[in-house]
DNA sequence: CGAATTTGACCCGCGC
DNA sequence: GCGCGGGTCAAATTCG
């Protein structure tokens, strides 16, 4: 698989307001007001009638991946501890991706474990990022109290493999680590590209690179 | 009725 | 060799 397959559905908009509601339909766990599945988060919470900026609900402030090949130190993004790629201007899922990306690229021969993890702030460990996902397991882990749960890709073919806890020390965060490459589009749509006309850079969406635009 | 979740058991790798 | 911790399996149960 091509070395783009690393990423988990994050993707980034440039445009500001009318681009909430496209993520929450992909990426919706808290409750913005468009999506149906973030309704029925709102139901499930016991109701968040007034959603606050989507900023605050899709905050990843962690991220972190590991292609699982032995490269010993995983980048850890933290405020405070920026990696040497430079920041996307305004978006920590952008520069996340970015470097995901070219780390992928720096070291292109090695067995796909591709991992991928980042922290976010979110009341509900389920994020709706489009795919069907099938719980597994679940475990209590030594360093943590709360108990980490097992997904996998429930697409037949398909063995992507979620980890999701909550952060020890801040249980408004969740954790969530990706591993493995969708072989496959979003059951719930999900090919987003688009074009940012101001500064040319390309934001992506889904499990293929989009025709045309990588290469 | 079929699909998804739950939950304890089982398995495996690692450190002591 | 043993114990521990983490990951997965699978039967039972619940839900849509």
């Amino acid at each position: 698989m091509a070395a783009v397959g690393a990423r988990p559905v994050l993707y980034h908009h440039p445009a500001p307001a009318g681009d909430a509601a496209s993520m929450s339909s992909y990426f919706s766990h808290g409750g913005s007001s468009t999506s149906s599945s973030a309704s029925r988060f709102s139901a499930a919470l016991g109701a968040a009638p007034a959603p606050p900026p989507l900023a605050d609900q899709f905050d990843i402030s962690e991220f972190l991946f590991d292609d699982g090949a032995g490269a010993a130190a995983p980048g850890v993004f933290a405020d405070g501890a920026p990696p040497p790629v430079a920041p996307a201007a305004g978006s920590a899922i952008s520069a996340a991706t970015h470097a995901a990306r070219s780390a992928a690229e720096a070291v292109p021969e090695r067995p796909r474990t591709e991992r991928i993890a980042f922290r976010t702030r979110s009341e509900v460990e389920i994020l709706d990022d489009g795919y069907k996902w099938r719980k597994y397991g679940k475990k209590s882990v030594k360093n943590s109290p709360n108990p980490r749960n097992y997904y996998r890709c429930s697409t037949e073919g398909c063995n992507v493999k979620k980890r999701v806890e909550r952060d020890k020390d801040d249980p408004s965060f969740v954790v969530t680590t990706y591993e493995g490459t969708h072989n496959h589009v979003s059951p719930s749509t999900v090919y987003y590209a688009s074009q940012d006309a101001a500064s040319g850079r390309f934001f992506v969406a889904g499990t293929q690179p989009p025709p045309g635009s990588l290469n």
